[in-house]
DNA sequence: CAGTATCCAGATCGATACTG
DNA sequence: CAGTATCGATCTGGATACTG
């Protein structure tokens, strides 16, 4: 137990001086980053490095049903993450495109990401002599 | 856009060196990290620095029902993230308590949260504007 | 094209009751 | 004490069909 643990009662610290309201919205917010296609969209809208159309979107974002996506989409628009912008034609088009704050939020996960990738082969044993003995 | 790359690209080129099993696993880690209770049941046995019983473990981890408490144990002694000792008494006794692996990822969560925690006034905002627009 | 509406199957979780 | 077993409410997410 030599863990460092100034990173983690840092966080405890700051959760404590958090309003009920806002420990809720803390939670919901980790909750997206482990949503199933939250992250990846994200992802794909950073690498594009430019506004996607729907359809776009929905073909890098392998799997992903369409409701699925206007979901997603939806939701990273409601915390600033990803911007949607309709355009006044026919047929209509719509782009999305990730914000700086997204971008952001992919830097953070980011090593949290490299960290469990990295640390899958113990994982793996773990489970591997959990699920023998 | 002018974030820094350097980390997502790494997580990027890591998790493409994966298996698809791999892969998999890796999700389904970062997925338990967004867990309702895993990270809270973590937190207790980090912040008591010493075995507890089950018990123990459901009077800190508020709300939490009986089902859920064993089920989230159960996960999270099959990654290795915490010990599980039964000791042949009567009335039973068991006894839970964080590995260093278990410590680590803490750690690793840490600044993630911590700046969740910190940027949760920005999403806040963004949510009202959404919402009123 | 970019959705919305509807239905439906599976997972999840709390509450409750029971057991070694 | 530390579970397991079971039931029911809830949520999620895919498939499909339809629309401005």
């Amino acid at each position: 137990m030599k863990s460092k643990k100034i990173d983690w009662d840092k966080a405890k610290q700051l959760c404590e001086g958090l309003t009920e309201e806002q420990d809720a919205l803390t939670r919901e917010l980790v909750s997206r980053i482990a949503d199933k296609w939250s992250l990846w969209t994200m992802a794909v809208l950073a690498e594009a490095g430019a506004a996607l159309r729907f359809s776009r979107v929905m073909e890098h974002v392998e799997g992903i049903s369409q409701k699925s996506l206007t979901k997603t989409l939806r939701g990273l628009e409601r915390d600033g993450l990803v911007t949607r912008k309709v355009f006044a034609e026919v047929p209509p088009r719509v782009e999305y495109e990730i914000t700086d704050f997204g971008m952001e939020l992919l830097d953070q996960v980011a090593p949290l990401w490299a960290w469990v990738a990295q640390s899958v082969n113990m994982f793996q044993h773990a489970r591997t002599k959990f699920d023998r003995g």
